[in-house]
DNA sequence: AGTCAAAAGTGACCGTGGTCAATATCAAAT
DNA sequence: ATTTGATATTGACCACGGTCACTTTTGACT
């Protein structure tokens, strides 16, 4: 006999992620433990466990919906029509993937599939990013002796390398917008 | 007083490293516990810890000697005249870097330096890298509208893309070299 | 109301990376 | 040979993520 889903359990696993988020709030996503969390819930440590499947997957929830709202936002914003419009459109999404090392290490495991049919809630982001960025160049004034879905990976890449840079001690000061802009030009608008 | 280095320093930390790569020879590195590796080395777990920071220090550096070997290789050859041949050239550096995906993920985690000051032997690997493409591009009949060192951090951008792409799942069969080289053709090659 | 099988929850337990105060060893100076 | 202070080693111990045999709760069906 198969059951339907009881109400308990999406009681408990709200008050999971309440827990969470609390925690997050308080003391930023590296140093959640799952004791705390569990204590703050107020469910033992199995039934943590029991609704996912490791730590890893409650970060990849809580920080893939972030990216949703953050996408979100950016969809709500008119399309933007050159490249200093779409670096300053990507900006809270570069802000978000670098609040902290931790952050962007959960993201960077999680952008692909880790399993065929198992899309994680991070991969499935990075499938909306593509959209939204194809969406962008497909009316754009760009080079089209590519097809649109390569140059929107290659922007993803472009973004993602950029971000990576954020971490290396030497480069964190400049801003990052400002360091994406070049390499898009380069990508999107060779020499006509 | 500061004394110099004592031999035993030297033979212990060589015990460990033969250790380690005895145990990754037979089990990859993915299983590599740092209890086993003592075992073998004949030394208490404190000691391994006096010779590497932590787990992630040893693999790095095993990692690390792993891709300079790679780029001896790399550099031994005649430099590649065409995508086509840099794309083959840079064969045996894929294939390393996604002979697991444990080894990928430590690769990343340490692209960049961690501190400004201590850059470590992975991250120095990627410089080296860096060096390589350039000396090819230089000469190369490429796109001359963009330096050659961004030219190379691109090349090494669509490098890690066609790698990260080779762990989602859905991706594993075709072969990475022949995924690079369009990449690499419409970012070294726009039209003329 | 009572039954009962599936679903949800529990917490003692484990594996493994990492710490540190105590101890042993080395080599330079006497 | 002895002293001495720095250096290297030790292993009991801790923190934390994750497991699983067992108990409790739920709700569909009488």
């Amino acid at each position: 006999m198969k059951q339907p889903v009881q109400q308990r359990t999406l009681k408990t696993r709200a008050r999971l992620l309440a827990a969470a988020e609390q925690v997050i709030a308080a003391q930023g996503f590296e140093a959640l433990r799952v004791d705390q969390v569990v204590a703050i819930a107020g469910v033992a440590k199995g039934t943590f466990f029991a609704h996912f499947t490791d730590k890893d997957a409650l970060m990849a929830q809580l920080i893939g919906s972030r990216i949703n709202t953050a996408l979100d936002t950016i969809e709500e914003q008119p399309t933007p029509n050159d490249v200093d419009e779409i670096v300053q459109a990507l900006a809270p999404l570069m802000a978000l993937m670098t609040c902290e090392r931790y952050v962007f290490d959960v993201i960077l495991r999680h952008s692909g599939a880790a399993l065929a049919e198992e899309i994680g809630p991070i991969a499935e982001t990075f499938g909306r990013f593509q959209t939204v960025l194809e969406g962008w160049l497909k009316d754009a004034p760009v080079r089209r002796d590519v097809p649109v879905a390569m140059l929107a990976e290659g922007v993803g890449a472009f973004f993602i390398q950029v971000i990576a840079l954020h971490f290396c001690a030497l480069h964190s000061d400049v801003d990052m917008p400002a360091r994406l802009a070049p390499w898009l030009r380069a990508w999107l608008l060779p020499p006509a």
